[in-house]
DNA sequence: TCTGGGGTCCTAGGACCC
DNA sequence: TCTGGGGTCCTAGGACCC
């Protein structure tokens, strides 16, 4: 006994947790077919251009009948759908609007968890913030959030679990309510890869111990499960069965790591390009932590020779840093170390990590000064932090157009055009 | 005719310590 | 000269999410 709901109209009383995942329709395209009226009704995408190995990043439903649909090679969406209209992504304006629908239900109740730009969990258990039927407050977030321009697509559940996959049954717009008591009911044909946490690796895995719905996965034995899937095995079970107890947390958890990558339209082959592409990806991660206020102490180089080879690779600093004129040169010994000469380099990522740790006590600089990562003690801290932060302002006031250094306009033609799709939570 | 970018979490193996 | 095992930290890589 699961569906769609008229407003007010369902005839049992909403007992125990109420929990809901707003999840806006292909929000990214929406947005831009609210800014564009010439647009809407059109198939539309928004993504990376084919020439330069990009990928879609959100197809409007108009383009999604042609088989259209995110992460896919945009080569491969341009032959399915030639008369698509392509946009590049615009971050600021779609975090906006995500600013604008999260305030929305915030306003409904203090307890919303931000998923994603465009995910929310919120808890309506009656009791717990006021009394009103959790379905009557779903329909009124919809209503609110399409006076906005877009929609959403809401589940309502007992847990999270429940709430996103009813999420996912009615789009777009739709609310799918899944009372409760009824979860096993609900589950049980569903295909295990209907539940997050469920990619392909797992998927294929479970299919090979004939598991193909979530409630023959609900009636697996826990145990064996973990000696299959680890920890997460008797979670599967757990969730599956529509057991899991779920908190809607409020506090988003501190940002972990910061890190940037690009992509090559031509693979790198000269260690002088690579030196320089380390060191601009690095400068970008460098001012990212120092507008968020971020100093980190490990720092992670990642290369990647193809579509399924990466390298990666870490080495700790001896104090926290956010400046490249720091990790910049680690990350390049530790590119050095990963190259093999002869191999085209197809993308080059740099991070930083272990934020807000005390620098290192006895037992941690000694074990730096066994870290391959001289430089990070020999460079001239003082002077390249002044550059930095000079750097910085002149971006802040003119825009990321206004400085190049030299061994950006070396890369520039080679650069991918990829669409901004950074997931910074607030 | 190809396959992005920014994150989180988990695992396995080795180093190291006691 | 030979030797166990548990705990913890670190590293690289993989799975997954949007």
């Amino acid at each position: 006994m699961h569906g769609t709901f008229a407003p007010g109209g369902h005839d049992f009383v909403w007992k125990g947790p109420a929990i809901g995942l707003l999840d806006l329709d292909a929000f990214f395209a929406s947005v831009e077919q609210l800014d564009h009226p010439e647009w809407r009704g059109k198939p539309l995408i928004v993504g990376g251009s084919p020439e330069r190995r990009g990928v879609v990043t959100t197809a409007s439903y108009e383009a999604r009948p042609f088989g259209v649909h995110s992460a896919m090679p945009s080569a491969q969406a341009v032959r399915l759908c030639p008369q698509a209209i392509w946009t590049q992504g615009r971050f600021d304006r779609y975090r906006e609007v995500s600013d604008q629908v999260m305030a929305l239900l915030r306003d409904e109740t203090p307890l919303v968890e931000q998923a994603s730009i465009d995910e929310a969990f919120f808890d309506v258990t009656p009791g717990r913030f006021n009394r009103e039927d959790p379905v009557a407050i779903c329909d009124r977030v919809r209503a609110r959030v399409r006076s906005l321009g877009v929609t959403c697509s809401v589940g309502l559940g007992v847990n999270k679990t429940v709430a996103k996959i009813a999420s996912d049954q009615d789009k777009p717009d739709g609310l799918t309510v899944v009372p409760p008591g009824t979860e096993g009911a609900f589950l049980e044909d569903l295909p295990v890869g209907a539940m997050s946490g469920v990619g392909p690796a797992t998927e294929r895995h479970l299919h090979e111990l004939g598991v193909r719905t979530l409630g023959q996965l609900a009636r697996q034995d826990p145990e064996a499960m973990r000696h299959v899937f680890g920890v997460t095995g008797p979670r599967l079970v757990e969730r599956a069965a529509g057991r899991e107890r779920s908190s809607v947390s409020p506090d988003p958890d501190p940002v972990k790591s910061v890190s940037n990558e690009r992509t090559f339209s031509q693979d790198l082959t000269r260690e002088e390009d690579l030196r320089a592409a380390v060191l601009s990806v690095a400068a970008k991660v460098g001012a990212r932590l120092r507008r968020k206020g971020l100093e980190g102490r490990l720092v992670t180089v990642r290369l990647k020779y193809d579509v399924t080879h990466t390298k990666s690779a870490q080495a700790p600093l001896p104090q926290a840093t956010d400046d490249e004129h720091v990790f910049g040169p680690v990350a390049w010994r530790l590119a050095q170390g990963l190259w093999q000469p002869g191999l085209g380099i197809r993308l080059v990522g740099v991070g930083l990590s272990r934020f807000g740790e005390e620098d290192g006590g006895a037992v941690q600089l000694e074990l730096f000064s066994e870290s391959p990562s001289p430089e990070a003690e020999s460079v001239r801290p003082r002077h390249g932090r002044d550059l930095s932060t000079a750097t910085d302002s002149i971006r802040e006031r003119f825009g990321d157009g206004a400085l190049v250094f030299g061994r950006d306009l070396r890369l520039k033609d080679r650069e991918t055009d990829t669409t901004p799709m950074n997931k910074d939570r607030f």
